[in-house]
DNA sequence: ACTCGCGGGACCGCCCGTTCAT
DNA sequence: ATGAACGGGCGGTCCCGCGAGT
């Protein structure tokens, strides 16, 4: 009963080490076992495809990612305080301190040409996440942080945007001050937004 | 030989091809032969490993990254213009018409995490174009159609930042009013930086 | 317990609809603890190893083809009346109206080269009911029905050999007319053997 | 070139042994592999896929079966000398001297309900086998040995009936005087066919 | 007494990149 | 530039045993 379920969540987080390590695409059945010390049908065993397997590594990462990304924010006031510690976490979660990745990131590189169930759940994933940051916006707004009729469509796309450039500068050509410019193009994107008094 | 030149070429054409679906991961040798209609050996011994294949594939993809987006540009007159028109044939790079995606945005996430001979010749390629990116802004600067003292480094990114979000909402949320608002972002980027008459 | 018997014969009749589809050998645990929905364990205890439920498979079947095939003859009287309802019958069994197929045959080809309990089981059922041809065809010298002297062995042996053939005609040929030729076979048969008056 | 094809029959007759013995089912490349002393790979290679191995494997049998059971017929003259041939290596082919047995009668067995090109390739080796059974028949009735007005596809069927009986008795029952039945079985038909002087 | 959850180990067909002789 | 072969890995399925729950 209980045993089982702790296996599998175990299994999902190996898993999920695994995957931001050389993408979901790259996931293989007999390395998460060789990682979990298990035989090959024993894994298996827990999701009955290896595409279950994806599909639970993605929800692993979007629970971890709540935890990581939004929960923190929710101890800040709304509207801009909180918006501003979503950016921040985000940011950390993007530029980790180990070795792991972002599986967002990847995941939405390595499926945008492949249709499927795992592909299906990291859009769901990511659209749920990105309707967060909106109402975050939203909320913003009608605090009067930031100047009324915002589109937050447009914001949101500017936001993740950066998220993005700062994966590829600080990942990939492991430029160091590539937060700091993350930071800059915020603050300017808040700026320009920002109600006058 | 030139016949050997031609052939290298034109399996490294169709191996570009076939990695901008499936990615340069994904590049494999038996379907880059099936797709030339050759022997597994025979493109093998054009470049004596996958990861050579895969070399090529970017150095294709560079060239024809140049052709596609950076010479059409070179038309337009210094600064702004020629600055914009880089912009709008990235984007279309981005958004292709066909499922071809864009090499650079799935290498630069699939070998973030690999060293490696393919990362180290993405890097070199990335790096070229993003000085030519900051070198255009220059050139607005100097030209006087961007304030003085304009930091390009930053203005780069925030560009690339954009492109990158354009990518992600087109092809893998297939969002279709994504140019739209890679568009405005550009536009809002431009007026803050532009020089007061 | 009763419950524990009910379970197994169920078990056991789900085995066998299934192995006159695909066949003893194709037979597998876990298909037959789906169609239980069961676990598979839970069959498996019941069995002890798959040789142990192919064997049941085996008395399974041999227990409807005495019911399907011998009693029904029972109600007619001993010697040719019964052999022909005899013969009609196993021609029906052979001949399925659905997918089922017939496992004596099926098993008999399967288990040639393969020693063991299977194919003992197999050995033991299709020896008692030849031995019953066998007797009915002695009923019926001793009837006066066939002419005396009668070499049942032999005539046992054509007439198995008729629903061989039929078996291959109907059912892997497709040919629709096999019927009809294995009772021309058959009529010409008894002919041969019947009491001149 | 000729390499490849020796490499590739030495596989087909490999495979035809060994299905010989545990089924055109149970056939499998990692077996064959065994038996050849080569890789599974270096196995697969030659047929692409376990399928067109086991299509392979009928075309062998159907060869060597042409040769055991037809050819030796055609030294004798048309009619019943050849007809009389035929049956007796067809007898021979199916109680095999070792333990190999007949992949046509195993194999109807075990593909009547499982289409594909498996079963196509078995249905047309057998047609073509009992055309020519049929067409011994025809030729003997020409040849006036035979009674005119004989039905070829009925002698046929009962001749087949014969070889299937003595593949059960003689293979499966282990009875030693099944080819003697087969025997009996075939002069009585013959003689109940024969032509009166 | 019966049933299940969980795991192991062997094997399957298939495909990979690579080598070598031609 | 090819054809033959290799070794290793893939996802997946099999039969089977152990320990615990009812």
């Amino acid at each position: 009963m209980t045993k089982g379920r702790q296996t599998k969540a175990a299994i999902a987080d190996a898993a999920l080490l695994l995957a931001r390590r050389v993408g979901l695409e790259g996931l293989s059945i007999g390395a998460v076992a060789e990682a979990m010390r298990m035989s090959k049908s024993g894994v298996f065993a827990h999701f009955g495809s290896r595409e279950e397997l994806q599909i639970a590594v993605v929800a692993a990462y979007f629970t971890r990612f709540e935890q990581a990304v939004f929960q923190p924010a929710l101890t800040e006031p709304r509207g801009l305080p909180r918006l501003e510690r979503m950016f921040e976490s985000w940011m950390e979660q993007v530029v980790a301190l180990d070795g792991a990745g972002c599986l967002f990131i990847s995941g939405a590189v390595d499926f945008d040409d492949r249709p499927g169930a795992v592909r299906d759940a990291l859009v769901h994933a990511l659209d749920t996440w990105l309707a967060a940051i909106r109402r975050a916006i939203a909320q913003a707004e009608s605090a009067g942080h930031l100047r009324a009729g915002i589109d937050e469509q447009q914001l949101s796309f500017e936001i993740h945007a950066l998220i993005l450039a700062l994966h590829f500068e600080a990942r990939f050509m492991q430029w160091p001050d590539a937060p700091q410019r993350a930071r800059r193009g915020f603050e300017a994107l808040l700026s320009r937004h920002r109600a006058r008094p």
